[in-house]
DNA sequence: CCCCTATTGAGATTTTTTTCACGTTTACTA
DNA sequence: TAGTAAACGTGAAAAAAATCTCAATAGGGG
């Protein structure tokens, strides 16, 4: 399995969730990249070029044969391996996660979740577990849990990202608005939710103060 | 204020958090691009080309003033403006933004929440009343809202789009996973956090199933 | 005051990503 | 069975993004 590029690996997945879509699951179960392109917005060679990164022909006037699409980009996803994550930190965003079941499509399970307080532990949020943070890296060493989802405050996420580290994990999905530092083989993807925003604000902020010449002086537009 | 590009817009977003954290504002409150540069990973050079796009001269030898720069940040992307905000669907997720505080420092307030579910409807979440659907439209008009936060399940998600837009509502934050498809002048932004699963699934993938093939990364070009 | 060096701004260059252009393949129809 | 048109694969071109190079500048020490 090559090594994928990251952007390539994120038109795979918006391919995936439109191909899971149960519209498409029925015959004659092909579909082209054209269509394809044009429900995600994307270049049609742009998809011929991805499906082609991961091996995947399609055939002259036919187009792909939605099965054996989906089956590539699970596999070369690894969404057909169940991948095992814990939690840390069952706050409001940790909760949410947790009752999402839109991840078990992708192969995630989260088994245990880990909280520092004391009200929480012992609890259970939508059917998982809260357990002590003395409790985390036994846990995680035993079941061998490669993954971890970090909901926990900015202040200690990186604290928390090194203790999880010397615990085995070898992926860090986080939530916090922090940039995680980690050893090379570990992977560290920030969701920096607030990112988003950035582009929102700027603009509704250029609807309200359009772009009276401001640069270059003297040369009125 | 010039339209900027989505890539330039999210490293501003990302400066800026940096260059919040109290610690740049003591004196004496300048830094330098290649310290910026460090903490985020960035290459200094992109710093500078950001800083110069928005209208920022540094200073030889000393660097960039940090106020001057957050200030400059702040307006081009509209963080002085205080922008008011509806979110539909006060589910786990809802719940998690509205809780949030942390949108307040981008001058985001949501203001009011709208639901279906008549148990939700009247409640209060995080200081935030939860009102009917059929209040929506009328309020959106009444205050002048631009923004809506949709964290509605991807079923409703276009629909709902629809009637957000006939609100008149200029910008979209959407959360479900659904591409929505929206007039152009308003601005839709698809946050799904889903795709970062992309990244993480195939790294740890990568890692169980070595490439048995021949080459070390993709040699295409 | 003048030299030294860290740091900037901007043009040049490289790398990455997207789009175009076109020859080839395949199914359908007459 | 040949003609046609829809769809593919691919290499070239274009566009976008990131990085490199270097003269100019400014603070600080001698
Ligand atoms: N809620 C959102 O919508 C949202 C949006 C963007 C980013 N975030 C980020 O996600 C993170 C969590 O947000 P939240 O709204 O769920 O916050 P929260 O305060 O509701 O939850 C934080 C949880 O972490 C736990 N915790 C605190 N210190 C801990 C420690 N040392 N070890 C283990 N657990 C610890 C707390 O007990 C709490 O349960 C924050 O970093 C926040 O900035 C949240
Ligand atoms: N929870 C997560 O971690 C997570 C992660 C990724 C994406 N999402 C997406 O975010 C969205 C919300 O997720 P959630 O976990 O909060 O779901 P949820 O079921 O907890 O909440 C959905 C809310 O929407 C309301 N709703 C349903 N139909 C409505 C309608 N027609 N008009 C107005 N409100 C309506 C429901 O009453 C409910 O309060 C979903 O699209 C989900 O796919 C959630």
């Amino acid at each position: 399995m090559a090594k994928l590029r990251r952007v390539v690996l994120e038109r795979l997945m918006r391919y995936y969730r439109f191909l899971s879509e149960s519209s498409f699951k029925k015959p004659p179960q092909t579909i082209t990249s054209a269509q394809i392109a044009e429900a995600l917005d994307i270049d049609p060679t742009q998809v011929r070029k991805d499906f082609g990164t991961i091996g995947l022909l399609g055939i002259g006037r036919v187009g792909f044969d939605v099965c054996e699409v989906c089956r590539a980009i699970r596999f070369n996803l690894g969404f057909d391996q169940r991948q095992e994550a814990v939690l840390i930190g069952t706050g409001h965003l940790g909760t949410a996660l947790l009752a999402y079941s839109g991840f078990a499509s992708y192969g995630l399970h989260i088994v245990a979740a880990f909280d520092s307080d004391s009200d929480k532990v012992g609890g259970e949020i939508a059917g998982c577990a809260v357990k002590p943070m003395r409790a985390m890296k036994p846990y995680i060493k035993r079941r061998g849990i490669r993954l971890a989802i970090l909901t926990a405050p900015h202040e200690v996420a990186q604290k928390l990202a090194d203790r999880l580290v010397s615990a085995g994990i070898k992926a860090i999905w986080n939530f916090a608005p922090t940039r995680l530092t980690a050893p090379p083989d570990v992977l560290v993807r920030d969701e920096h939710i607030s990112l988003g925003l950035s582009v929102i604000a700027h603009h509704l902020a250029q609807a309200t103060r359009p772009d009276r010449g401001q640069d270059t002086e003297g040369r009125a537009p």
